[in-house]
DNA sequence: ATGTGC
């Protein structure tokens, strides 16, 4: 056998470097991949992680793939791409957590009115009081003054966050403007497609549990989700300054960055789709890539890509108003503890979600999935909104020792579809992390950067280490001139998931 | 990611 042949070749070798932080990944059979990272990053990049975006690119339909700094090892497309495709939807390539996002809150209060720890502590009780982390976790007493009933939970998942569903829900409707999106319509772009859907699924078995995922609004879940108290630290420079005020950051004031998505609705919608999905591919004989059975796909215009294209926004709808309802939570809980508080949104925005966008003078949706949309000032999407100069705000978390960061998209950002990474990306895969990582070295090392947590033991497999190095990762953005930093976000305390850490 | 899996 000849172990010199291409096909044979690790896959990170046939990486061609196109600029400092930049190159590209041929697949033989189409157009090449687009690759962002330095060498560093690039040699992060794990065979497997590489092999699924090259099956993502060939895949029917796929006119573009983006690989970000921080992708590794995903399910049907890496974690971290963006895919582009005229003609077809995946919900591989959206992801299982449909609308996982980020959203910021702008507190008025100065870095020394948390600098007490006692004050913090006060703060994390308040939070976790209102906003349930871990698997299942429904509304807790706090929570409770704002019930979601079964009607409730119809309205939301099909209106987003409209002024009727944030009345209701004691969240502030201002709040949708600061939104990438606040709502999302069906299929043929109306509500009353969703409602329909909705009435569908409700009859089948695996959506039984509709009402008790409804309880779960206003939770982070586990993983990788997180709620984080900041300190805001704006960068020097006029053009950070200019966007800094337009976004409402508040340069050495707290703020507060929340991490998740649709939880247990979008989960039920997912893989109620993959199911389906995978069923319909059996049936019809048409084979997939050996070990990617979620690079599974719908053309448009047939019922399974109306029912997908429903399903996603079902559950992008539920995620809209779930970060909405934490951020209003997490308002009540620092005004309980230091009363007074006054909060405003910074800004929301997904990194696991498909958009109808314009690509090549055409509409595509572009997947993507750990990636977030970047569209820098001046994009004709951002018209009539406040983010029409600036462009809009980009929120990357990194990690709670080395701090997150407020971006915004440069002109280079075309090149990637509009799209920056969601992150540091994953380096050590989570029973890889639970083994070579030492808890008391996490712990500690939390501690000596005086940030505090809910959990006495902070998960492994989340561990700053377990993470790739954010400033590389940063530094592969901005060298291939994809967005520049507007703020940098100090962590002060964490709120994760600390059933499975504590036990 | 997930009423999680070993």
């Amino acid at each position: 056998m000849n172990t010199s042949s291409p096909e044979s070749r690790p896959l990170r070798s046939r990486l061609k470097s196109t600029g400092e932080a930049t190159a590209i990944l041929p697949t033989e059979t189409t157009s090449p991949i687009t690759v962002i990272g330095t060498e560093a990053i690039r040699d992060t990049f794990d065979e497997g992680c590489l092999q699924q975006a090259i099956n993502s690119r060939r895949a029917p339909g796929v006119t573009e793939v983006v690989l970000n700094p921080d992708a590794h090892l995903g399910y049907g497309a890496p974690v971290g791409c963006v895919m582009v495709s005229p003609t077809h939807v995946y919900p591989g390539p959206v992801g299982v957590d449909i609308k996982c996002s980020m959203s910021l809150l702008q507190l008025d209060l100065p870095a020394d009115a948390i600098e007490d720890r006692k004050t913090r502590r006060a703060l994390i009780s308040a939070i976790c009081q209102r906003t349930p982390t871990g698997a299942g976790r429904g509304q807790r007493s706090a929570a409770k003054s704002r019930p979601v009933n079964r009607t409730v939970g119809k309205q939301l998942v099909t209106e987003g966050a409209s002024v009727a569903v944030c009345d209701q829900l004691g969240i502030p409707s201002e709040w949708a403007e600061c939104c990438e999106d606040s709502f999302h319509l069906g299929h043929d772009e109306t509500r009353d497609a969703l409602a329909m859907r909705l009435d569908r699924l409700l009859e089948q078995r695996h959506m039984s549990n509709f009402s008790d995922k409804m309880t779960q609004l206003g939770s982070y879940g586990g993983g990788n989700h997180f709620g984080e108290c900041e300190v805001v630290d704006v960068a020097k420079d006029d053009r950070a300054q200019r966007a800094a005020q337009t976004f409402g950051l508040q340069d050495g004031n707290v703020a507060f960055l929340s991490h998740c998505g649709s939880r247990g609705f979008g989960h039920n919608l997912a893989s109620g789709q993959f199911k389906t999905l995978q069923d319909k591919f059996s049936q019809w004989g048409i084979p997939l890539p050996a070990q990617d059975r979620q690079l599974v796909y719908a053309p448009l215009g047939t019922p399974e890509a109306n029912d997908y294209l429903d399903d996603m926004a079902l559950g992008a709808n539920f995620a809209t108003v779930n970060h909405l309802m934490i951020n209003a939570l997490v308002l009540e809980a620092f005004q309980e503890v230091i009363p007074g508080t006054q909060g405003s949104l910074v800004y929301f925005i997904s990194h696991n979600i498909a958009r109808k966008e314009i690509v090549n003078n055409q509409p595509a949706w572009v997947h993507r999935k750990g990636a977030t949309r970047a569209f820098p000032g001046g994009h004709h999407s951002l018209r009539g909104t406040r983010y029409a100069e600036t462009g809009h705000p980009i929120l990357l978390p990194g990690n709670p020792r080395d701090g997150s960061a407020v971006m915004v998209a440069d002109e280079g950002a075309a090149q990637a579809c509009f799209s920056v990474n969601h992150g540091a990306g994953r380096i050590l895969g989570r029973r890889h992390a639970k083994r070579v990582l030492d808890q008391a070295t996490i712990d500690t090392e939390l501690d000596q950067h005086d940030v505090l947590s809910n959990c006495r033991q902070y998960p492994m497999d989340e561990a700053p280490a377990a993470y790739k190095d954010f400033e590389e990762v940063l530094r592969s953005v901005k060298m291939a001139g994809l967005a520049s930093e507007v703020a940098r976000l100090k962590a002060r305390f964490v709120i994760k998931d600390s059933s499975k850490a504590d036990d």
